[in-house]
DNA sequence: TCTTGACTTGTTATTACATAACATGGGATG
DNA sequence: CATCCCATGTTATGTAATAACAAGTCAAGA
């Protein structure tokens, strides 16, 4: 057992035990003033995704619950990842999933999405600068990007407009 | 005009039939250019995403496809759809689906990720810049962005040293 | 103390999304 | 015309997410 593997640190080297705490501790301060509670699921489940420090996806999340003599079923995991998402104490990355057609297939372009939540249109722009400040925060941490996914969701004008 | 593109009218009302068809015929030079054949079923597919003009889902296509003649099952719509990214006549939206512990809970934050796909390691960063960018090239087409994902693929330093 | 009601946790069952593996047939190439 | 690649279709299965219901906990007030 050496310190390099197993728990990860973040890309940077770090005492992840300590940032494991604080993040803990600064989330039962959060809950408690918004009084909502901590429950041992739902407290296990933000230590798991503390240590893993990475991804993971609800099922995983849910094998580690069932380990620690949690509930086996799907709902357990969803119903704990959906309080913290809504709490701020973890993100959910991606969402849709699904399809839409290139309107400029010519250009060699790093397309930002534009969608609609009103009327599910997607509108693709071409937003170098947004990339660029991308490239350059990915940078400063050694990162190296590859491929980003930059989708905005929200009102187009033509819902904006209706809902006046 | 100003340029190849008129990107920012996506939202404004344009001649929808002048749009697919210009997309279509932009699809087949490129395809013949790559040896690539735009059969029956791929073009029918991009005609259902071009006509609808925003997100839709796998199974929505496979439906359409169907009533067309073409299979029922899903991997008709998957390959059809999976061909057009690879060629650049279609973008998917989203991926992963995945959860990860907020580490700055306390912030009111927008938070961009990096995700190493070697060690799925998540890295969250704050990057008002990124985020000022895409407010910018949003609102120059009057869309209003709520939220906003931004997620970066690609080589944590740990990973991109280890396969020098 | 007892009851009420909101909330949490657990279950079963089902829906949605995605791919693996295999069979068939057409069309270009030699 | 034989061959091979590729496209299309199938069946079957795997993975992700949610709906609907039952039961337990616990604090607040009668």
């Amino acid at each position: 057992m050496h310190g390099k593997s197993d728990h990860g640190e973040a890309f940077a080297p770090h005492d992840h035990a300590a940032c494991q705490s604080r993040a803990l501790v600064e989330a039962e301060e959060r809950l408690s003033r918004e009084g909502a509670r901590l429950t041992p699921v739902r407290r296990r489940t933000l230590e798991i995704l503390l240590e893993a420090h990475r991804a993971m996806g609800a099922y995983e999340v849910l094998d580690r619950l069932a380990d620690d003599g949690f509930g086996r079923q799907p709902p357990v995991a969803y119903r704990a990842l959906e309080f913290l998402v809504e709490h701020g104490l973890a993100h959910r990355l991606q969402r849709l999933n699904a399809f839409a057609a290139c309107l400029h297939p010519g250009e060699d372009h790093a397309p930002v999405f534009l969608i609609c939540r009103e009327c599910d249109k997607v509108a693709e722009t071409n937003a170098p600068r947004v990339r660029g400040e991308l490239q350059a925060a990915a940078g400063g941490q050694g990162f190296t990007v590859e491929r980003a996914t930059i989708e905005a969701l929200g009102l187009c004008p033509v819902c904006a407009e209706g809902r006046e």
